[in-house]
DNA sequence: TGTAACTGTATCAAATATAGTTACAAATAT
DNA sequence: ATATTTGTAACTATATTTGATACAGTTACA
């Protein structure tokens, strides 16, 4: 497994939070959801925690519940919150800088990349996680 | 090395091309402008010559091409060329189905999905391997 | 105050993708 | 014929993601 899967996983964690309301959720209950280990999720919500999108209690009856309401929380704001990769990636290794193209290129698609996740995110920034849990019910409706 | 710069690679190898004209130019040339093995290069070459933008020759002085002017070349043509991964992958393994989120979040999100790839696409497609040369020549100008 | 139930996080293993490398068959100009 | 070049298979190295175990720290409640 190596496609990174993080923000599909962010999103499904944010729906079931929520579907819960004020009430704190578990690790382990959104781990069964997503069919995955409790750290996974946990490693998840500690980011969307840093992000300010959910908060979290630790100890005795604890869990994790939304930071604000659903219609507040725009999914760019979650592509952001989980460090996802760019949509392509730069040289892997410095091209050769004798070469014209090699030493003009690097910038140029450094710029394209600025560009293209950007309007990624304007067009996420159109979609809220309320909108996304509307879908979710009529898909299974 | 994880993160997948064959986009980046195939726009400079094309970049290449396009500044040799109609003549024909070796993978060990262009190897060493993207600083990296011929067979990498010849990899994507392979691509770009399935999605009809170059022709390659073998044997002697044989070399690619581009198959087209710049100009008619767009940065979403040479995208869907070169199998990229998606901008966020699904769940690596499916939800939980007796959940209605894990139910119903899947084609919720691979809908979504779909429309960030369009949308990128559309993107990428106000551009051409034309504009990407006046880039690089303004930018060590 | 003690206990049970959580989160947070470190650490390791497993799976997978990308890139790099070597090798060689097939093709082609001279 | 020969030298040159592509096309591609096969293998290695490396990085990333996910999954799993373990445990310290926190907290509600009896």
């Amino acid at each position: 497994m190596a496609a990174n899967s993080q923000f599909s996983m962010a999103v499904h964690v944010l729906t079931m939070l929520a579907r819960a309301g004020d009430d704190n959720v578990k690790s382990d209950y959104i781990a069964a959801s997503v069919n995955t280990n409790p750290v996974v999720i946990r490693r998840i919500l500690s980011q969307l925690n840093a992000a300010g999108l959910v908060s979290s209690q630790t100890g005795a009856f604890g869990g994790t519940r939304l930071a604000k309401p659903p219609a507040e929380i725009s999914l760019c704001s979650i592509y952001k919150a989980v460090s996802c990769g760019e949509v392509f990636a730069l040289h892997a290794k410095s091209p050769n800088q004798d070469c014209p193209v090699g030493r003009g290129i690097e910038s140029v698609l450094c710029n394209l990349q600025k560009e293209i996740e950007k309007s990624v995110g304007e067009k996420l920034g159109q979609y809220s996680l309320a909108t996304v849990i509307d879908m979710v019910s009529v898909a299974h409706a």
